[in-house]
DNA sequence: GTGCTGACACAGG
DNA sequence: ACCTGTGCCAGCA
């Protein structure tokens, strides 16, 4: 029996304590880290095990966020002062991608 | 083996 | 900004 998390688990799950504060990285962008798997592969770890690190930190490439969780993850993104992104209307879209994206890309 | 499902990504409209 | 279709890939009945 596999009473544990995979291996491929474990590591999606060291990837996501590495993003600091106040930043994100997008589902595709782990798997890319990793150099395994894909991005519907670590959503499916996310769903599974994510409870235990900073989920609200990996999110979809386009910014926006884990649906059904848009009430707790922004409050945790107002905590750590993750840049977001607004309509004009001065409502939250979602986080600004360009600046919170982890690593730094150029 | 076969088909459906999913915490995705991307291009179009 | 939103919805739709297509591609991808592992898990599960």
């Amino acid at each position: 029996m596999t009473a544990h998390p995979p291996v491929y688990a474990e590591r999606v799950l060291e990837v996501t304590e590495r993003i600091p504060p106040g930043r994100v990285m997008s589902y595709g962008d782990i798997a890319e880290y990793l150099g395994e798997g894909g991005p519907r592969q670590v959503g499916r770890v996310m769903s599974q095990w994510g409870g235990g690190v900073a989920w609200w930190r990996v999110i979809h490439a386009d910014g926006s966020f884990l649906a059904g969780h848009e009430r707790e993850a922004l409050g945790r993104y107002l905590e750590e002062g993750t840049p977001l992104r607004r309509t004009r209307d001065g409502a939250v879209a979602g986080v600004n991608m360009r600046q919170a994206r982890w690593p730094d890309h150029p």
